[in-house]
DNA sequence: TCTGAGCGA
């Protein structure tokens, strides 16, 4: 499984949007289209996870992909941070 | 939510 990092997504985007445009290029394990923790307004990019061959079919065929005329930044995600003690 | 940085609890 990859991480996937999805940048400059219109806010018209839904993580169902995500899911169903990546998923033609492979099985879609989860998406996280992440929203300010403050005011809970969506910040514009997300992460998909998927096979580690689907996820490199997805960045190569999606990277600049016109959504909603904006331009779809793909990239590998790096790994996210640990969860902080609660 | 009505906004534009880019990597998550």
């Amino acid at each position: 499984m990859k991480s996937i990092y999805v940048g400059n997504i219109p806010f018209s985007a839904s993580e169902n949007d995500m899911r169903d445009l990546f998923g033609e290029y492979g099985n879609v394990s989860a998406v996280k289209l992440i929203q300010d923790h403050e005011t809970g307004r969506f910040r514009g990019f997300g992460f998909v996870e998927m096979e580690d061959a689907d996820a490199a079919a997805a960045i190569e065929a999606l990277d600049g992909y016109e959504m909603s005329g904006r331009p779809l930044k793909v990239n590998e995600a790096k790994p996210r941070a640990p969860r902080p003690r609660h």
